[in-house]
DNA sequence: TAAAAATACTCCATAGGTATTTTAT
DNA sequence: ATAAAATACCTATGGAGTATTTTTA
């Protein structure tokens, strides 16, 4: 579970597609596709229902949802926090 | 800030050393060196006071400890949430 | 001078893009 | 027939190990 693969997630999610997705962060519709691919192979579970033109989340997609943001919001705060300690001792 | 530089850094402030972290983890030394140096990078601040013999912990180094153990925590707990949901809808 | 960390070098795995195939409407 | 996702293929980048150098106590 890379934070990365977490972004890529949400960008689906929001966007309702791979392509979309793809577009929106700037890479290619193969590594939305193997991003959720990989994640959903991790998770044993599938994340998103592919109905030909759109895809919505499952039930365990939207479970994660909201807890992909809670971990990139986390990290970004760490980052910062830590970033802004008087550095040394 | 990925989740195994986490866990290394978290081996090396646990044993106190690069080298026994590398070895509690079964990875190369290198390894362990260049992932802890990658997150200060990324950080911008240095996380180990190297002392020849022994390394402790910086500022941002003891600040960072705590949080990297609740990530990596969080992550675990999340994975398990979406692998029991009822896969599917 | 001896231990531990940093680094140079090399190799291999894998991430990512392009192009193609598959799928579904 | 068309639009989108999956996948096969290829390449290049980066991650990891080994061996070497540097550091410091």
């Amino acid at each position: 579970m890379e934070p990365e693969q977490l972004r890529i997630f949400l960008a689906v999610a929001e966007h309702g597609s791979f392509t979309a997705a793809a577009k929106a962060l700037f890479v290619s519709h193969s590594t939305t596709s193997r991003a959720v691919a990989a994640l959903e192979r991790e998770l044993g579970a599938p994340l998103f229902l592919r109905h030909g033109r759109s895809v919505s989340l499952t039930k365990a997609g939207e479970m994660l949802r909201p807890e992909a943001e809670r971990i990139l919001i986390l990290m970004e705060e760490i980052k910062e926090k830590v970033k802004n300690t008087e550095s040394g001792e």
